[in-house]
DNA sequence: TTCTTCTTCTAGATCGTTCTAGTCGCACTA
DNA sequence: TAGTGCGACTAGAACGATCTAGAAGAAGAA
């Protein structure tokens, strides 16, 4: 009663509706080649059975399993986002999505024999932290796309959000809004932290302000502590590196009865699920997930079925505004 | 230079070491059978061409693929906890582990059968939507493991967490702080969330007190909507669904200047990421994931190797006290 | 009628492994 | 001397799909 039956195979769909086995490959594949009516019988038969091909055989014999890797880290509650829209477009282009989570004691180079073990005809890499050596090892296998990190060599597509383009409209929103005394708190040995950190500083000089950095990090505590730092010489503005940052950053303000915007604008980045609950508003730097993670399945795809185009594709992020930016407290505007 | 080129096998190698693939195969596996100085000249020569056996076609011979199904929601932070822990007892055990999750649009039956696809020897869901009906379907064909859902049929495994203790736990400890005005919001349509509000009408009965409950869910939101309820007549304390919805609450509480835990104790359940924050401090039920993963982990491996067991596990949470729950307000307690 | 052409279908090889059932020496026993 | 056991090795059949080449039959053209 409870024994588990076999699975079937081709060959038992085949028997069940009379024909052979290559018929039902045919059809099962959805290939040319079969009549009608013996296309109903097949799949007919193939439901009663509850057949389902096994992908390994498959891949065995032609090398295609439609299978798309993703790796994400569990630690980041923003990838969540991005495996959302992920599943979206690649069953859109047709393909499946095989999931790797890089995790505690489990790095990036594990995740990725997973997938590839599994099958996967392409992998996709959320902020990889591999050197470009490695990336580019596993990218002489199958295609490797790297998203939000662009800086990959050659061999590796990337599909990312323009830190540029967001950290400058960030400073220039918060410019706009008469503040000049603005901070940033980065995020310390974070992917995109570097790049941030130093168009930020850029951006100031060329508005003409003094940039001022405090280290921080991509958790909430690491934007509780730079926000007490922050609390010494309070600025009129904060870009933080994220949006968990912002919070922590936000919380140790609200500790020292500091006023969000009244005293200080807080602009957070990744216009995450968190950013958009109603006692948080957060203006936050949105790289839209959903668009990043399309054009990642897209590429992925389009390199496995041989397109060959340019390596990169950079998205420009835009602001949402909510309850945390405001203009500048005027004492500070005058002096 | 950068062409791929075939990747070498098992007869390249045996070729190269001027034996069979049958003995290539078997140096490789390190099964016995193989005469050292042999096994050595293979080795050497599989070093050489670069072997490594191609997973899929050992998979397809062997029927075993060592790989273990995890189902889990993109939308519950908690989940990503579990995915952690699972990944280390997998490991542990000698098996792999495939994700899918259950996202936008994506519903469970569709992460199921992807991981049947790549093939999954047994699946464990977290928080299974689906009918015992159905689920007992798929148990016909792999071990099914339920993590925190106990009521699933006889086909399938369960591996839960004790949300009759978990409630009992908090209840307790609240009287045991003196309060008496203790309501509960709930989890509205989430999993346990009827389990856990009966669980806790029958407590409140047991200890001589009156039941309330205020309709919630299992967001942040949810959370924040039934805190403006809780307002028009603060209880003492209040027994959150979940973290999340405890947050909302907390907030709402906040927005309206009632102090926690002087005017008002709230108690958690999950002890997530979230509740360790050193600005949340939440006192929280705790399911302990790591441990429930492991569980639910040992479970799926043991039916696959074949042994026989009771079907449900079942774990006992614990109180994680922080500062959120205190001693009842006097004037309360003298009332 | 005979020759093409097209559609529909099938047999059998094949992918890279593992597994089963041997074979072949060689030493040991009776 | 034959039998028996054992260690080292191999041939060939799986596994479950896809693919190639070609057969069977019908329809159309000459």
């Amino acid at each position: 009663m409870t024994e588990l039956q076999r699975r079937p195979t081709l060959m038992d769909v085949a028997e069940a509706a009379g024909v052979s086995r290559a018929l039902v490959s045919i059809v099962m594949r959805g290939a040319p080649g079969a009549a009608e009516s013996t296309r109903q019988r097949v799949l007919e038969a193939a439901r009663q059975l509850g057949y389902r091909a096994d992908s390994r055989a498959r891949l065995l014999r032609s090398s295609r399993t439609k299978l798309l890797g993703l790796i994400f880290s569990t630690s980041h509650p923003f990838h969540a986002e991005i495996v959302d829209a992920a599943y979206a477009e690649a069953s859109a282009r047709g393909y499946e999505i095989a999931l790797s989570a890089v995790a505690n004691g489990r790095p990036e180079a594990r995740a990725i024999e997973t997938l590839l073990d599994v099958g996967a005809e392409a992998l996709i890499i959320i902020a990889p932290t591999l050197s470009v050596d490695d990336l580019a090892l596993h990218a002489r296998q199958v295609p490797v796309v790297s998203l939000l990190r662009d800086n990959v060599g050659d061999l590796v597509d990337s599909v990312s959000s323009d830190d540029d383009a967001g950290i400058a409209i960030a400073v220039d929103h918060l410019v706009g809004l008469g503040h000049r005394r603005i901070v940033h708190v980065d995020g310390g040995a974070a992917v995109s932290s570097d790049r941030r950190r130093e168009t930020y500083r850029s951006e100031m000089i060329r508005h003409g302000l003094q940039a001022v950095v405090v280290p921080g990090g991509p958790g909430e505590e690491d934007g509780m502590g730079a926000g007490r730092i922050l609390q010494a010489n309070l600025p009129t503005a904060v870009i933080a590196f994220n949006d968990r940052s912002a919070l922590g950053i936000m919380e140790s303000f609200r500790a020292a009865g500091i006023s969000i915007p009244a005293d200080v604008s807080v602009l957070g980045y990744d216009d995450s699920h968190f950013a958009k609950l109603s006692f948080v508003q957060l203006s936050s730097v949105s790289q839209d997930a959903p668009l990043l993670a399309a054009a990642a399945v897209g590429r992925a795809v389009d390199r496995i079925e041989g397109e060959k185009l340019p390596g990169s594709v950079v998205r420009t992020p835009h602001l949402v505004l909510r309850k945390t930016t405001a203009r500048a407290p005027a004492e500070t505007r005058t002096s």
